[in-house]
RNA sequence: UGCCCGAUAGUAUAAUGGUAGUACGACAGAUUUUGGUUCUGUUUGUCUUGGUUCGAAUCCAGGUCGGGCAACCA
């Protein structure tokens, strides 16, 4: 049986697999990945995966990873974007090797591309980019090479070396490899490798002027750091026939590419244009609007590293594409914050209850987290007010609801069993305040009352209670797959996914909150401090809510 | 109509020619001073048609369906 489990727990993924076989057949000592973002947003769970398999499989193979920032597009990167990954990256706990560019290369690519034009396999093309489009052809029909496709390497060398001089504008000329205009994958019907893009770049300035593509970055730059496995998107499948041309042309170190299917996750969109989109257009406060699925969106909205990189390794790597439940991500942070949270009692609705055979006021302890007893206690104020949930009252109950109701007993988490006696309501009908009797011999620990109870309701002392904002969050769209929606996305969203009690009423000792801390509030789910609380406020968001197959149940009636 | 990738319960993920398993979800129950946790049980699956084989989720062929590719984006 456990000879079973422990074959299972082997089964590697068909990247491992890969890597096994490259190290068993001794293709390679040590293996090198690399996580190379372009720094134009900031990082989503979906990064996250690729995140945990690139730095995953350097540390289970005794390897390392580099952080290599994609920045060969000046125009939308930015010094923003590369600090908040870094600190992205970190807090996930990996470290990389080194920290690189593909700006830090350019000198090299640009050899690269002339090396390419002595070789007669690349050439200056003075089309428009429309021109060069209808020359292309379609998947069924060869595309045709125009005139400049027969300048010669001289004047090519001339000519690409005019265009790093600053000698022309934007879209006058780029670079293009000469591959083959007839093949059935687009990628290689002689692509452009070098643009002009008069813009300043976050990291070398203005010092150039042309900039490669992606293609004529990427793969090069993997070469240079003596990459072993390139590992990226299904998208770039029909790219790798490019990526190993250049490498055999060029005769540069074989790195090897490897796809996997993105992550895409239910009720959340998973694109950086799309992000960018809500951010920019106020659909969220920001990045790290606890709704985003950015890592800082996470991070501040109470996810910890361990339950993202447990996510990461409970969804796999795979090549099909994949729409995961987002409650398997909520599993995931329930599983750790269980174990790890403070128990605290908040109510966030109250009603007044008076314990009319109770007098003065004494001190009760209260386990921090039964799930792990080296925690101990914490000490909570009892008196005879006490605020308990509006929720947890019901004048007229249905059957099996096991809270408090006219003539019921429930127990006072950690303090006494109370049963209810009396309403008292306002002019409207409306329940104002309760009264109730305690059992004195029923304090918990030391119950001699003999008395057993259903339910069991977290509460806080009226003249202890401190004040603090709480902002429960539910998800951002309503529907499972907004981006394959009809129409906009952003008709899909939510708008109840951000509901903010500014008010509810904490146990006192939760004013010692810390921002590292993770707090479950009784009955009501896990939470953290928010960054926005001050002096005289302290904001908690929800991370998860807590199982509920009491509200399970009532929806099923 | 070109090329490429893929298809296993509701959602994911294993099984690498030899009993289709696991997780999440759902459902039922036990335990419980959180209707939490924990534990037990139930339910649902190999896209299709042929072929190879003693034996096919796995290998082969045809089909179907889904996704990607024709940016001076990555």
């Amino acid at each position: 049986m456990n000879d079973i489990k422990k074959e299972e727990e082997k089964s590697l993924n068909f990247i491992e697999e890969i890597v096994e076989e490259d190290l068993r057949q001794g293709k390679y000592k040590t293996i090198l990945t690399r996580f190379p973002p372009e720094p134009n947003g900031y990082l989503h769970i979906g990064h996250a995966k690729s995140i945990c398999l690139n730095f995953g499989l350097a540390l289970k193979y005794g390897g390392k990873t580099n952080l290599r920032f994609d920045d060969t597009n000046p125009v939308t990167e930015d010094v923003e974007y590369v600090e908040s990954i870094k600190e992205d990256v970190r807090w996930l706990g990996f470290q990389w090797a080194n920290e690189f560019y593909a700006s830090d290369y350019f000198e090299q690519i640009y050899g690269f591309a002339v090396k390419l034009i002595q070789k007669g396999l690349a050439y200056v093309d003075d089309s428009s980019s429309e021109e060069i489009a209808s020359q292309k052809g379609t998947p069924t029909e060869p595309g045709r090479r125009n005139k400049f496709a027969e300048r010669t390497v001289e004047e090519n060398l001339q000519l690409f070396s005019d265009m790093r001089e600053g000698k022309y504008k934007d879209g006058e000329k780029v670079l293009r490899a000469r591959v083959d205009m007839a093949s059935p994958n687009m990628q290689l019907r002689d692509p452009v490798i070098y643009r002009i893009k008069h813009a300043h770049h976050h990291r070398t300035g203005d010092k150039w002027c042309i900039y490669p593509m992606y293609d004529f970055a990427h793969g090069q730059s993997d070469s240079i750091e003596n990459i072993t496995h390139s590992i990226c998107t299904l998208e770039f499948v029909t790219h790798r026939p490019l990526y190993d041309w250049f490498i055999k042309e060029l005769e540069i170190f074989p790195s090897r590419q490897y796809e996997f299917a993105r992550l895409n996750m239910t009720f959340t969109v998973m694109s950086k244009r799309k992000l960018l989109q809500l951010v920019n257009e106020k659909f969220v406060s920001g990045w790290d609007d606890p709704r985003m699925p950015t890592i800082s969106g996470l991070r501040r909205r109470g996810y910890t590293p361990e339950s993202i990189r447990f996510f990461a390794e409970k969804i796999g790597v795979q090549k099909r594409d994949n729409l995961i439940d987002v409650s398997l991500l909520e599993f995931c942070i329930r599983e750790h914050l269980n174990k790890i949270a403070l128990r605290k009692m908040v109510v966030f609705e109250p009603l007044k209850i008076v314990i009319t055979n109770y007098t003065g006021e004494e001190i009760l302890k209260s386990e921090n987290n039964p799930e792990d007893a080296d925690t101990g206690h914490r000490e909570v104020p009892f008196s005879n007010e006490l605020y308990i949930e509006r929720e947890d009252f019901m004048e007229n109950p249905p059957k099996k609801f096991f809270r408090l109701a006219p003539g019921q007993k429930v127990r006072l988490k950690s303090a006494y069993i109370i049963q209810c006696d009396e309403m008292i309501k306002d002019g409207n009908g409306n329940v104002t305040e309760l009264r109730c009797t305690y059992l004195p011999e029923s304090k918990s620990g030391g119950d001699q009352s003999g008395m057993k109870v259903q339910g069991t309701l977290h509460w806080v002392s009226v003249k202890h209670a401190i004040h603090i904002e709480v902002r429960s969050y539910d998800r951002l769209f309503r529907v499972e797959d907004p981006a394959n929606e009809e129409g906009d996305f952003k008709e899909y969203i939510n708008p109840d996914s951000l509901q903010i009690i500014s008010s509810a009423y904490a146990e006192p000792g939760l004013k010692n909150a810390k921002f590292d801390e993770r707090y479950q509030f009784l009955r009501k789910g896990y939470f953290c401090l928010d960054k926005d609380s001050s002096e005289d406020k302290m904001v908690f968001n929800r991370t998860v809510t807590l199982r509920d197959t009491w509200a399970k149940e009532q929806k099923k009636g």
